[in-house]
DNA sequence: CTTCACACGTGATAC
DNA sequence: TGTATCACGTGTGAA
């Protein structure tokens, strides 16, 4: 038996199931050997469960390596070896890529247009302007109801946003604030602090995953 | 025979290639029979010869799930199945932070201090200041030799840099400079970006391929 | 004819 | 216990 096919990548659909009646011998002498024939019958009803198992498992492993032929660009070898290590290469460079561009984020202080893998908080008056103005810079997860917590704090506080800019990169936002009417003295810069750190939740992206160590 | 092994992953280390002597027969038969037993024979040596090389497959392929295993943050389980499918998750997500990236950066002009994921030049007259100041902006793949090709290539048109600027990111580099000593013309202008679209030379990395069709 | 990649069924094994 | 995963050898079609 043993239906072996080549290498037809895309769409596998091989052949079918193959039942081919399980529970029933219509034997004349099944009456007779009941005993034996249910322990023979048995056997064969196991094996052929296992090697159904078998297949499915088979089916869910190659159907993952259907989605990978179709995500991953520019594949040559469509065999499985081959899209096997070329994901690995891939991956590896996405990763370098993603942590490059987070270092080069996490490098520079609040003048990075693109948020940062790490949450971070930092707080400045505006001197010369406006009396109270104070600039809030931060990136953190991006998460349903993230802007009207926002709000909801700054309301409670008395503050006021004049100016507001916003960039959000695969599931990471970077906000910048220029918030006013907390009052002259700094309890209330200390009071905005306080409030946008209960914003800033922590749920690891894959961008901070990056940066943990291995087996957390 | 059938040597399985329990799922133990990472570091598979089978048994060995389980030599049984392939060649020799040390039967007192082995001259009457020589014909029949030579193609025996050559069965079972054609037969083990096929199943070493299955053997060498699945050692390619097991060894790309262990590279896997390794790269992949936060796997939980570690069976094949799972490991493709946390493995086709985590591609997608890195692609989509990769070009939610790049779209950020060909978003805003040449504003964005990460490099864009296409190549990209454009020049402007600085007014107002030094007379014939001329700012370069430009992103390209990062390569060996970019710096002295450019450096000469300006040598070559009479160009003196007065300031550079420099991002790289994932082996793609954002250079912004400021050149005087082009000549008060828009010639200047014109031989300089001749200049610089000679250095910018496309060799795709894996930003630009996310962007390119599929089967290129 | 050989090589290569594959699916299959099966025994071993772990939970 | 049953129900997973795994490696193995084999048959088979395509290059």
């Amino acid at each position: 038996m043993s239906m072996g096919s080549a290498p037809s990548y895309f769409s596998k659909q091989i052949g079918f199931p193959q039942r081919y009646g399980i529970g029933q011998v219509n034997s004349i002498y099944s009456k007779k050997f009941t005993k034996s024939l249910s322990t023979a019958e048995a056997k064969v009803f196991s094996a052929k469960k296992h090697s159904e198992s078998e297949r499915r498992r088979r089916m869910r492993i190659n159907s993952q390596y259907a989605a990978l032929r179709k995500i991953l660009p520019n594949l040559i070898k469509m065999d499985k070896a081959s899209v096997l290590a070329e994901t690995v290469r891939q991956v590896r460079e996405l990763k370098k890529v993603v942590t490059d561009i987070d270092a080069a984020c996490r490098g520079s202080g609040s003048e990075c247009v693109i948020p940062s893998g790490v949450n971070k908080l930092s707080l400045e008056k505006c001197e010369g302007k406006q009396e109270g103005l104070v600039k809030a810079t931060f990136s953190c997860e991006d998460r349903a109801g993230l802007i009207s917590d926002m709000t909801r704090e700054l309301r409670s506080r008395k503050g006021k946003v004049v100016k507001a800019e916003m960039v959000t990169v695969g599931g990471r936002t970077k906000i910048v604030l220029w918030v006013k009417g907390l009052g002259a003295g700094s309890e209330g810069i200390v009071s905005l602090k306080k409030a946008l750190n209960k914003v800033i939740v922590d749920r690891p992206s894959i961008i901070q995953k990056l940066h943990l160590p291995k087996r957390l």
